[in-house]
Order: C-alpha cells, then structure tokens, then sequence
RNA sequence: GCCGACCUGGCGCAAUUGGUAGCGCAUCGCACUUGUAAUGCGAGGGUUAGGGGUUCGAGUCCCCUGGUCGGCUCCA
C-alpha cells in the first residue's frame, strides 16, 4: 500500500513527496536554512500541502543572511536575559550586514558586558537549541508575555493599524506566533520571544561568524520622546572567513576616514577654540579646494550659469519671505539682534532688528532675480555661488567636514519658465554627472523623491506636481541610470532627483540634488513678462553638484583613500636630488615646472635621500624625481611613484610631458 | 539634543591599589653627503582640555563647562 503522496513544484522542478513533509524532506544541503513557499518565508519545520511552489532559500542569499542575524539577535537577547534577569526586550531585526536588540536594563552595557554576552551566546549555539514556531493569539501572548512591557506594546500597536516600521520582524497583522527556543538536552523550552520568524531550524548554524560590535542608546520605536533603550549591535555572517573579511572592510574604511586623513595630510582642522563643527582649511587642503572650485567654475561659465555673490547675514524679513524662520527655526542660528536704543527711562525707543546667519542662498538669488523687470528673453537664468552658509546642526550628527555647522555649497538656481522646464532639468543632469566623472566618481544611481498623495502640506497644484515629476522621472530615464523611487521624500515644495554615488570600496554618498521649487517663486512674486505680453511666474531649480565643498572633499579623501589624482594632488611632484652637488640641476628642472604650472618642490633638507622618498611617499606626493651623476649625465630623471614603482632614466622633455600630459587629463597615476 | 565612552608635549602612545609626568615620531643644533620607505649624537618642548571639589598628596576619585568618538533622533 503505497502513502498518499502531495505533488510540489520544488525549485521549479515538480516532485511528489507523501502527505505531511516539510522542508527538511525537500532539502539535504545544510546550506539551507529556510524556505519560500508561494513566495512567503517559512521555516523549514513548515508543513507543506498540495500544489504548494517551493524554493530554497539558502544562508548566503539576501534573505538567508536576514535570517541567520534575525536568529543571531535572537540568541543575543537570550544571553542578555540570561546575564541579566532584570532586562526586558525591546525589538530585535536583522540591518544591514547584522543585527541589532535593545533592551531595557538598570545599568547601560559596557565594553566587558560584550564579551561576557558574546561567550554566553557561543555557549547557547552550541547547545543547538531548536527554534519552534507557534501559533498564538493576542490575549494568550498577553498573559505569557505579562513580563514584557515593550513587547505587549507591540502586540497592542498589531491590532490597530500603526506604522511598525522595524518592529514588523516581531508582529505582522493578523497573525501572532512565539518562537521557543527549545534546548534538546535539557528537553525543555529555556527562552521564547514573540517574532513571525522565520528562523534556523536550530542555533547551531549560527556557527561561528558573528560578534557584538556595539552597544547604544536608542529611542524606544524611534521616537526622541520616548525612553531610550540600550542597544547592542551585532554582525553575522554564514562563516568565520565571511566575518573577517567584513571586519577587514571595516578596518579599510577606518584607515580612509577623512578625519583622520585630514588630520595626517594636514589638510584641515577643527580647532576646538572655534566651536563645533566649523573647520579651518591648512594650506594643502587648501590647494585641493581651490583646485575643485577652480574647476567648477571653469565647468560653470562653459555651461551658461551667471556668477552672484551675497552676504552672510540678513535681516529676519528675508527668511519670513523664504518661509525658512517658519519652518526651520530650530536648524538656524539664534538671532543676532542690532540696534537697539533706549531713552534715558530704559524705554525701547528703537526695536532691535534681528540678523541671522544664512542657512540657505536662494533667498538672495530670488532677490537678484527680481531686482528689475525680467523677460522671457533673460530665462533661464542661471545664478551660481560658492555660498557659505551655517546651519545649527545638532552636536550629536557632526561628522569631520561632511556634517559641519558651516559650509560653502556649490549653489545655483536656474528661473525657468514652465515650458523649458525638460529642457533644462535634461542639461542640468548630464552637467552634474559629467563633472562628478571628472573628479573620479563614476558608479552613479538616481533617487526619484515624489509626492505623498494626500499629504496637504506638499504646496503647489497637482498638475504642475505631475508634470514635473513625470519630467523628472524621463529625465532620468534617459540618463541610463538606475532610478530608485522615493515616494513621500519630496521636499514639501517640490520634486527632486538625487545622485548617489559609490565609492572605491562601495559605499554610497548622497552627491548632487537637483530639486524642483513651486514655493519660493510665489513667496517672492517672481515673474517674466512672456512673448505675448502676459505676466508668468517661473519654476526655480535648485541644484546642487557637490551639496557642499567640504563635504565633497571628505568624500573624495575617503574615495582616494587620500591618494588625489594628480590634478588634486596639493604637492604635485618633489624632487629628491642624491646628494647636494645634485640640488642644482633638480631646481632648474623644478623652475621649469614650475613654469609650466605644476606645485613641484625640492627636498633639500639634511635628511637621507632613502628617508625622503619615504616622507614623501607617505605624504601620497604623486610624483618623487630622482637625480644623481647617473641622471645628470644623461640629461635625465629617475620617477619613483606612491606604489613603490620606479622608471628610470626619463630624458628631461618627456618626464615634463608625462606630467604636464597626466595633470591635465585628470587621470590617477 | 539624548545615551555611553573618551580628552596626557605638534602627532601616536605610556604612567602599579591616588605618591608628585615618560617613550617614539616630529622640531631645533652638530656631524655625516649618501641611487629608490627611517644616519648618528645632542637639545628644547607638557602642570595631563578648562574650571571647581575631595585628600597630607590627583593624570588617576567627584562635579561643572568645552571638545572628540560610537549610536539614536535630525539633515529644509
């Protein structure tokens, strides 16, 4: 008598398997570690009916890795209860490369409690606990969970229709299910938490990939008003070399920091008697800036923009106008207030007028604009300039130059009129690509941030909103560029399109944005007289290439590794003469350079020529110039370059060639 | 802003249970004149972020302020 069989389709193979079987009848490779069926994750333990269409989902793939950290933070929160009785648990999902649990404890974590944790959790991975889903429901979850504040918070938020952001790895709706974590020896269930799974089948393939990399405060649910939790962050990888090769990653972007390249580059600051997050520029940071501003100016008046200069502090009335005080009050510096006069009596007999700090340009450029009677004739126009502005960030998100309180953003905003809107968002965006290839970032994607429907604080008509996201969206289509839509991300003026790139070792920043304005138009009244005579309004466009210099430089050091390319590189070529009776000939070969406009030294210090090749190789100099008797003779000089490598015997002609040649096209040596 | 950690000569680090600041690099001086990543010798430099407190005595303990780092929140 045969078994009733079920017929799957396994893998996009079809296969009959007797009534009853779960996954683990479906797959032998240990490299399994869960399942999708009919494109739902199930844990392997899942009983599998007629007509079910199931895949592997294996540890290395996108959803494995989720997996294996979610069940990873799910061990960490066992360890922390087991170390520390008292704690209760806030929420645990998988992130980017890990993992993280907060947890509700009397004494914030330290340095030692990681390590007595990340033993704990060896220990209960190897015990090779099973994880055992249930079902459950509200009210029985309630009671087995009554020691769990946070977590019958959630099963509260389940039942209404909340927002659950991260928290939808413990609860999704309409279902409520418990893992327990069942350990075989003692043959009894030794720690549960509620969590829709799926998991590993046990602990034990968790192996050995994972450590705790921090711990932090975090805000229950994300908000500032609620108490904060202590957070501890893991990473977990399918094996021990995975793990490593993510701590050497780490350790790469860790040597690349560009505070700590700033700093031994000597190429920037931040004196502590200035203040929080406002940066000096040394004079090798200097040149690199210089050159970058060079550049895009250079690229600026090839391409049509009008150069405008405005002050750094204005009276409160601008940023009314702007809406700015309104809407951004707490991000601008507090007021300076001027020109107050009392009577004798202490009366006010003057009202003080409050200046503020520019936290934005276009206010200005919208001045300028409206300056005198504009045609249809002047647009588009262009308004550039390098615009230092200061914003109040808070203490806690500075970062080196690419959060600072104040910085100089390659601004402009282009007045155009409603019909050549295409048009110009087309140029502008190939502008903006092109010049971010020139400074060597090539690995670009688009964000699309539109509209949420409904939301009444989004200004502007719909119709103009859908024309200019439309256009925004073909426009970027046309780049080639990968898209990634962005919806409810608009600012509440307009639509915007934002460049990211990768770096050299993958990251990506946030470059250039290229945002639509329906606002500030109306707030400022501007318009153009068109050919028939009638009065329009135009659209303005903010774009931005670097968002800000300081922040560009930082990521072109991290980028670079602090390796400029030539062309940014603050001292192009030193000359190392072998010996002092060969300083002569080097200095005239350097004022030949020089000539020709490239940043060249020659060491003459009293140091060994062995030890300036190497101060000036760690300094990242592009090119070192040896010469002795050799080279002299044969009215020649020897390069040696930051890699070690060497070409000896250039004939002085093509050794300027050769620079003058790479300089100038901007390639990396 | 919130939580935690941290702050020693220009830079990187050291100073047993609180006992009166040390090293390397850099700097300066002298000697050496050298073919591809550190020549040798000598000298100067800090009251330990700033302020207050505890103590016979504080870099070490406590408080306040400033700054840095890691997160959270934020980034018009």
């Amino acid at each position: 008598m045969s078994t009733p069989e079920i017929e799957l389709k396994v893998d996009g193979e079809t296969r009959l398997v007797e009534v009853g079987a779960t996954g683990f009848k479906l797959f032998s490779d240990k490299a399994v570690v869960a399942m999708k069926v009919n494109g739902t994750l199930k844990d392997l333990a899942a009983e599998l009916v007629h007509g079910d269409d199931v895949n592997a989902v294996t540890v290395s793939s996108p959803d494995g890795l989720d997996i294996l950290r979610h069940s990873t933070a799910h061990v960490l929160a066992q360890a922390v209860q087991n170390l520390f009785p008292e704690s209760k648990l806030g929420i645990g999902p998988p992130i980017k490369d890990g993992f993280y649990y907060d947890f509700d404890v009397a004494e914030p974590f330290n340095p030692e409690d990681l390590k007595a944790l990340e033993k704990e959790m060896t220990r209960i991975i190897q015990s090779g606990q099973r994880f055992l889903r249930r079902d459950t429901n509200d009210e029985d979850a309630a009671k087995e969970l009554a020691g769990e504040p946070y977590k019958l918070e959630l099963i509260g938020l389940k039942s209404g229709n909340s927002d659950l952001g991260e928290a939808s790895a413990e609860v999704a709706a309409g279902e409520l299910t418990i893992y327990d974590n069942f350990d075989v020896k003692a043959e009894s269930v030794v720690w549960k938490d509620l969590c829709r799974g799926p998991h590993l089948p046990n602990t034990r393939m968790i192996g050995s990939g994972f450590a705790l990399t921090r711990v932090a405060a975090a805000y229950w649910r994300g908000n500032e008003n609620n108490k904060q939790l202590q957070r501890v962050y893991g990473t977990a990888w399918p094996s021990k070399e995975e793990l490593r090769a993510h701590q050497e990653q780490l350790e790469e972007a860790a040597r690349r920091d560009h505070r700590k390249l700033g700093a031994e580059l000597d190429l920037f600051s931040f004196p502590e008697e200035i203040g929080s997050g406002l940066a000096v520029f040394h004079p090798k940071g200097g040149i690199i800036r210089k050159v970058m501003e060079d550049y895009s100016r250079e690229r600026h008046v090839a391409s049509g923009y009008e150069f405008v200069y405005s002050p750094h502090v204005t009276k409160s009335n601008l940023f009314e106008t702007s809406g700015h005080l309104e809407w951004y009050a707490e991000g601008m510096f507090p007021p300076l207030q001027l020109d107050e006069e009392r009577d004798d009596k202490g009366n006010i007999r003057r009202q003080a007028q409050d200046y503020y700090l520019k936290p934005m340009n276009c206010p200005f450029h919208c001045l300028i604009y409206r300056s005198q009677g504009r045609s249809y004739r002047d647009l588009p126009m262009r308004l550039f300039e390098f615009g230092t502005v200061y914003r109040y960030e808070k203490s806690g998100v500075l970062h080196g130059i690419t959060r600072a309180r104040g910085f100089t953003q390659d601004d402009a905003h282009l007045y155009v009129a409603r019909e050549s809107i295409k048009s110009e968002l087309t140029s502008v965006l190939n502008f903006v690509l092109d010049l971010l290839r020139d400074y060597g970032l090539t690995d670009f994607y688009l964000e699309l941030s539109t509209k949420e429907e409904g939301n009444p604080k989004f200004v502007g008509a719909d119709e103009i909103w859908v024309e200019a996201t439309n256009t925004l969206q073909e426009v970027a289509e046309a780049s080639g560029l990968e898209l990634v839509p962005d919806p409810g991300g608009a600012a509440f003026y307009g639509p915007k399109i934002s460049v990211q790139a990768r770096d050299a070792i993958g990251r990506s920043w946030q470059m250039s944005t290229i945002q639509l304005d329906f606002n500030l138009p109306e707030r400022f009244d501007l318009e153009y007289t068109a050919s028939d005579g009638t009065k329009k309004r135009p659209v303005m466009i903010h774009r931005a290439l670097f968002g800000s210099v300081e922040r560009f430089f930082g990521v072109l050091t991290e980028h670079y590794a602090g390796v400029f390319p030539p062309w940014l590189a603050p001292i192009q070529v030193v000359a190392v003469p072998i010996a002092d009776e060969h300083y002569q000939y080097l200095a005239d070969f350097a004022d030949d350079l020089r000539n020709s406009g490239v940043r060249v030294q020659v060491d003459n210090s009293d140091e060994r020529m062995q030890k300036k090749i190497r101060n000036h190789t760690l300094a990242k100099v592009p090119y070192i110039l040896i010469a002795g008797a050799e080279d002299i003779a044969n009215q020649a000089v020897s390069f040696r370059f930051r890699d070690g490598s060497q070409i000896n015997g250039v004939p002085l002609a093509e050794a300027k060639a050769r620079i003058l040649n790479e300089i100038a096209s901007r390639v990396q040596v």
